[in-house]
DNA sequence: CTGGTCAACATAGTTAACCTAGTTGGCTGG
DNA sequence: CCAGCCAACTAGGTTAACTATGTTGACCAG
């Protein structure tokens, strides 16, 4: 499930899980799938599903409740505070630059 | 250093740098101690200051350079534009990823 | 039926190890 | 002198293993 592009699987993941949640498709109050299942739907480990699941859990877009699960919260903030978007949209922009370098840098080896 | 509060280690010295970021104790553009340094100076492990440094990364306060070291941002709260513009961006960057992403594909297939 | 135990499963935190990759500075061979 | 190599140090990503703690359900003795 985790592509092969330049950007780290624990942000993969943490994005198709925020996405899921915004969409609509994990409505809020639902549990996700436990760290073992999502490590083997996405194909990658239990400690990159945490460490996703601990961010949006830091981004305050689930609950982590012990011994039962993880839950999409109930109030999702649906509109980030401008400054958090400005972040993400900064820290969009610098992932975008450093794959657009890694490629350009193969293109030029390969002529 | 790291108390023995309910509070866990990688939040609290995410804590701990983060005031000092705020309090001017570490200005804009200077490094921060490397990882091996803070992970004395806190008597934690190696792991625990990752994570506490992927915090403030993700938070936007502070900014890694591989093979160089992590820096204090000259963080200057910009004003946030209009919304339409914000709107208008986002579609932008999810177009760009997009196209970025096959190019990525076709070279790794192709290599 | 009731109460207790126990096993299974869940999140959460921590540590250690290994790998990649960028930077820097010093040393050496020409 | 100096160009190039190399060792040391840096951040970052991934994986595995362990501990702690909470929840749940099955099971059994009384």
């Amino acid at each position: 499930m985790v592509k092969h592009t330049g950007r780290p699987g624990y942000l993969q993941i943490a994005d198709n899980l925020r996405e899921k949640i915004r969409g609509g498709s994990l409505a809020p109050g639902t549990p996700l799938p436990s760290t073992a299942q999502l490590a083997e739907q996405y194909g990658a480990s239990l400690s990159v599903v945490k460490m996703a699941v601990g961010l949006l859990r830091n981004e305050g877009l689930v609950i982590g409740q012990q011994g039962k699960g993880v839950f999409v919260r109930d109030d999702v903030p649906p509109a980030p505070p401008p400054t958090d978007e400005l972040a993400e949209i900064r820290l969009t922009l610098r992932d975008l630059s450093e794959r657009l370098a890694k490629v350009e840098a193969q293109l030029s080896d390969r002529r």
